[in-house]
DNA sequence: GCCCGTACATGACACTGTTATGCATAACAC
DNA sequence: GTGTTATGCATAACAGTGTCATGTACGGGC
């Protein structure tokens, strides 16, 4: 790592770097910003150390975007794979769902201008954010290997997913579903069942994989919760 | 308007209120942000002009954004009712992409923390944004009762095509499809079709109106194109 | 013509990211 | 152990942001 500069960081504090990116990533979800003199007066030090280890905020933003995208594919696999596929699949994406409205800034980050991983094309960050589109085509192929859908094109299916439940995450963050009333695990469920149902599935098999995907959801729900207390 | 100060305001300028509103419409789309400085050198004034007037930058980006709404929603009518329900509902959707990809920042403010309208709870503002919603829901009850789709709650419905198309519109912003090579069309053909078939059409059926949608589609951009020429 | 009030300009305050400068200290050569 | 080097970090400043207190100049009501 590094062998553009060759110089090893040689610091009093060989771990202010992760110290760093950790106090950075508690502000952003406790206070939803993270300026470079509150981090520094996070840490007790001034605000150069973000220059020196990062270059930048902008640098490090993409260091705890990096962080977030590992944090969320490992929960997002956690998931296990049973004999029903679109029940495996709805439970990934009630996952999701729960991963971005615990934390909605880190979400924000990585799928806002975070997204710029793309862009930027640095490998690591490209990797880091394609490894949970990559999850989520898996799952989809296990709906299509198990007879339930019928899909030629799985990375467009990906893609038409993945779009609603960012699209509906993105509107439960700005508050519009508890502004106007309207309940937003009814309008998920709507958007998975349409899907599933769209994409080859009958009627009635998808409702009771609704209904495995919901009981498994509330139940991590609580453990999430349990785990919070 | 205005009955809360009782003051009418008697400025030197009398257009200058709806200057301040054009200018920052105007900078928002061609540099992407706006600030008072920035304003007031375009103006010609001081920054002073956005606090009589507006009392601050928030309100003002308020107004681009009701002013957005209002054109966004005169665009989105613009589609004809035809017989073929479930084209009218794609062509809606088309221009709505089509909105969204020519106002990219527009877009943002109002579809983003702009959605804050539904929170702050300005009757004015609600009902700007909440028309676009109401338009779309029109377009699906016509789906309903040319006896295409079979859907009992058509809000929820129309919550969950809106979190398609908003998810899709806010990943192409992004540069995703691009920096990948994937091509956004065909996904967003994927979200229509599949939304289409899940809500109870049939699989020609709906390839049929998503060809005539297109088409028209085609036709919109190139006028669109050629206004701007 | 006077006076009041409003609209606007000026300049300052607190905040942001960033960077030039300087210093103390750690690592290395001998 | 000493001298040299260079590195990490603090200090302070610059340019930018939104905002506001103050002062001024002008327009309408009398």
């Amino acid at each position: 790592m590094d062998t553009l500069s060759g110089v090893p960081p040689r610091s009093a504090d060989p771990h202010l770097r992760e110290r760093i990116i950790n106090t950075a990533a508690r502000l952003l979800a406790t206070e939803g910003v993270v300026s470079a003199r509150r981090l520094a007066r996070e840490l007790g030090t001034s605000t150069m150390v973000v220059y020196t280890h990062f270059g930048g905020m902008d640098e490090l933003s993409r260091q705890v975007m990096r962080r977030g995208f590992g944090d969320f594919g490992a929960e997002l696999d956690r998931g296990a794979v049973t004999d029903d596929a679109v029940a495996d699949w709805m439970t990934y994406l009630w996952s999701y769902r729960r991963f971005a409205l615990r934390e909605p800034h880190l979400y924000a980050v990585m799928f806002g201008p975070g997204l710029a991983a793309f862009r930027l094309g640095d490998p690591a960050d490209l990797e880091a954010a394609r490894s949970t589109f990559v999850s989520l085509l898996r799952r989809i192929h296990a709906c299509v290997n198990a007879g339930r859908w019928g899909v030629d094109d799985v990375t467009t299916a990906g893609e038409a997913v993945w779009s609603g439940v960012h699209g509906h995450t993105t509107l439960e963050h700005t508050g519009f579903f508890g502004a106007v009333g309207r309940d937003p695990v009814r309008s998920y469920s709507e958007i998975l069942t349409r899907m599933s149902i769209g994409l080859g599935d009958d009627g009635l098999a998808t409702a009771r994989s609704l209904s495995t995907a919901r009981r498994r959801a509330v139940r991590a729900d609580r453990t999430d919760a349990a785990s919070a207390r």
